[in-house]
DNA sequence: CTACGAACCTGCCTGC
DNA sequence: TGCAGGCAGGTTCGTA
């Protein structure tokens, strides 16, 4: 489910409900996600204000007096805000109470998603070393220029690679190459600086756009008011391998880049 | 260092 | 109808 646009559309819907708030106390169902829930968390941040919530790449952190809360979405996972309690369903695996009455509940089948207790963010493992923000100005074609030399890995593998560029997965990474008309397979240190500011205008522009369109729901993203994200109609090559390209009508290709399936259009991506 | 596959999970779809 | 197999928006880890 969710890329950058599908984080930041969770943040800010649940930002709001936030902010000046404390966390009343906290129910864990189910501590086996990506990595265990820690049994310190509830007595951690039980009766502590929330000072702070912001987005690094994919994870969402919420900054307290003595240290920060690590949410990842994983692949399945995502956040409601609920006005009053309803009974739990099938993996909603934790709900964080608020002491202004609402409450924000984690549902996330497959568990590849964390939530995760950290004194200093900075140096946590999950964060520390993550790359570029791709919608910071510091995001830039010599930026990707630079760190792509003597990169003889895909071009698509490169963009996904969070130790370079944050946030960009696999929809928006095929599609941000559809834009830019590079083939998702081209080695990474032939791109010029040309094509690498092309394409990191591109990764801009279509991350922008899915934010503004509240994120891609293929089939069960949901925002944290429970609604979808409608970019998915704006997809032109993710998910349409066998289909025609909607820029030279040849039929898209269908192929596997780092385990990850891969849709491109061979005539118009060179 | 790179490259590649496996692993962590559940759910859904396809084909026999 | 049942069941095996493959695939899915992410990311780390182990082995060669």
């Amino acid at each position: 489910m969710p890329e950058l646009p599908e984080v930041e559309t969770t943040l800010r819907g649940i930002k709001t409900h936030l902010e000046h708030a404390k966390i009343k106390k906290i129910v864990i169902r189910q501590r086996k996600l990506r990595w265990p829930i820690s049994s310190e968390i509830e007595k951690i941040v039980k009766n502590q204000p929330i000072k702070k919530i912001w987005r690094r790449g994919k994870y969402i952190l919420f900054k307290m007096d003595q240290g920060t809360l690590i949410l990842h979405l994983g692949m399945s996972g995502s956040l409601r805000i609920l006005s009053h309690y309803t009974p739990p369903l099938k993996h909603d695996h934790f709900d964080i109470e608020l002491s202004n009455k609402k409450l924000i509940r984690f549902n996330d089948p497959r568990r590849f998603g964390a939530f995760l207790w950290t004194e200093d963010p900075n140096q946590h493992f999950l964060i520390k070393n993550l790359g570029q923000e791709p919608l910071d100005k510091n995001f830039s074609g010599k930026f990707l220029f630079d760190r792509l030399q003597n990169k003889k890995v895909a071009i698509k593998s490169f963009i996904m690679n969070n130790k370079i560029v944050v946030g960009v997965g696999n929809i928006y990474a095929s599609e941000a190459l559809f834009a830019s008309k590079l083939n998702p397979n081209t080695p990474a240190y032939k791109l010029d600086l040309k094509k690498c500011t092309l394409l990191a205008n591109e990764i801009k522009k279509i991350l922008r756009l899915a934010i503004k369109k509240g994120g891609t729901t293929l089939k069960d993203f949901l925002n944290s008011d429970g609604k979808p994200g409608y970019f998915k109609l704006h997809l032109k090559v993710y998910g349409r391998g066998g289909l025609l390209c909607v820029r030279c009508k040849n039929i898209l290709k269908e192929i596997r880049i780092g385990q990850r399936s891969t849709v491109y259009c061979p005539l118009c991506q060179k």
